[in-house]
DNA sequence: CGCATACGCGCC
DNA sequence: AAACGGCGCGTTTGCG
């Protein structure tokens, strides 16, 4: 393959970026991280007792036993026993969708239509959320703790499209963030003893964002000062929520049906956001434009770096297929470049640095969630250990390869602690 | 019984 | 009718 790797133009890539790499995550694969086994039971414990409580709850409503698992027998309570969305044998008029296979859909943003309507509902949410939990993360995980009582992964340098890694066997990384249930399954994974966890996350990088990024003020903030109109002082929480959703929504091609449904809106107050934001960062809309006009041309773009991914059907006739090339072209090099390129130029940087410094015993890289590494410090090496990781992260960006561009700090976060759930 | 598919949902 | 990007995996269901 070495003459397709120099015909492509692969070789930075290749040579600098991902075979450095592959013994570092080796590495990381066999040392693992360490598991609380025993917190989990007891986690496990707590959450089926909720979820029987919840089970049988559901039954009530619903009139008779079933397997609310059952996406099926699920529609058949609400739609033809209960009759959710019906007064009297006449329809509300709530538009319900179909799956891609027509049967009635029961997805989360489906139900949350029916809320109001009926106690159910809630009810089956939360016994879906229950149940996510224990089947894939809490009853699971520990089946696969090795002898050493700790989890050893698969993290797969060639899993994506977009130069990310992905990871399986269990997949690491989707461990939940988002719930207060869900958090709780990160306290699990445990540094050794003698040893802390430190977790380093980058941070997201048009000149109202470089300047944004240059003061070190709030990316997701600053725009919606700008797309709502109002002070810094006035941005609320649910403005700055809209205003991530747009951000990276847009960014990655989403139309102004799907950016009205992330945003609870209206069509015509969605399209009213939509031309604001492109108004407003003029920039962006011709860098997206300019992705899209060569992916056009060549048939393929290009990270940063010079990863590259064809869109063979980016000229189809068909105007979805065309459409759906456009968004994977215009979202590769923008994703490929901040969770692939530069994290793995970071990765291999901080190796090298601790290696020179005979520490690769007493730092190990534990996990990579795309944006985020998780190392496993030994107490008494963290001062240093933290400026070697910090340094290698922010130095990654080689200056050859942003000469002519602006230059903008690459910022990271740091946090320290005995698990992944409590860094601080 | 094993396997593939549909559906749904966890993460960045 | 009309799809924001990238993943992995659990349960259910139907098929060979």
């Amino acid at each position: 393959m070495e003459e397709d790797i120099k015909r492509e133009d692969l070789d930075y890539v290749y040579r600098e970026i991902e075979l450095p790499l592959i013994p570092i995550i080796a590495r990381m694969e066999k040392v693992g991280i360490k598991i609380d086994k025993e917190y989990l039971s007891n986690l496990s414990k707590e959450y089926h007792s909720d979820l029987e409580k919840i089970e049988k709850e559901i039954w009530k409503y619903g009139g008779r036993e079933f397997n609310i698992n059952s996406p099926k027998q699920l529609a058949e309570i609400l739609f033809d026993e209960i009759k959710i969305g019906e007064v009297d044998g006449k329809s509300l008029g709530i538009k319900m969708k179909k799956t891609s296979g027509g049967a009635r859909s029961t997805k989360e943003s489906e139900l949350e239509k029916l809320r109001s309507l009926h106690p159910i509902i809630d009810k089956i949410l939360e016994h879906r959320e229950l149940q996510k939990l224990l089947s894939t993360y809490i009853d699971t995980i520990p089946n696969s703790i090795g002898v050493d009582g700790r989890l050893h992964a698969s993290f797969l340098q060639y899993g994506t499209t977009t130069g990310r890694f992905s990871s399986n066997n269990p997949n690491l990384q989707n461990i939940p963030t988002k719930t207060e249930r869900g958090k709780r399954i990160r306290n699990a994974f445990i540094a050794e003893d003698g040893y802390v966890l430190a977790s380093l996350a980058l941070l997201s990088q048009d000149s109202y964002f470089i300047k944004t990024f240059q003061d070190r003020r709030d990316i997701h903030s600053a725009v919606a000062m700008k797309v709502f109109n109002v002070a810094e002082e006035d941005v609320t929480a649910d403005m700055r929520r809209r205003a991530k959703v747009i951000n990276f929504g847009i960014l990655y091609g989403m139309g102004v049906t799907a950016l009205s449904q992330n945003l609870g809106s209206n069509r015509k107050d969605a399209q009213i956001f939509y031309d604001n934001y492109f108004k407003q960062f003029p920039t962006i809309a011709h860098y997206l434009e300019s992705i899209k006009t060569f992916a056009r041309e060549h048939k393929y773009t290009r990270t940063l770096f010079g990863r590259k991914r064809y869109f063979p059907s980016i000229n189809s006739p068909l105007p979805f297929m065309r459409a759906m090339a456009e968004r994977m072209a215009t979202n590769a090099p923008i994703q490929g470049t901040a969770t692939a390129d530069i994290i793995k130029i970071g990765m291999n940087k901080v190796e090298v640095e601790l290696e020179k410094e005979g520490m690769l015993e007493s730092v190990r890289m534990v996990l990579q969630v795309h944006d985020e590494l998780v190392y496993e410090i030994r107490q008494k090496d963290l001062e240093k250990a933290k400026r070697i990781i910090e340094n290698g992260m922010i130095n990654a960006i080689p200056s050859e390869f942003i000469k002519d561009m602006t230059p903008v700090p690459l910022e990271v976060s740091m946090g320290f602690g005995k698990n992944w759930g409590e860094l601080k």
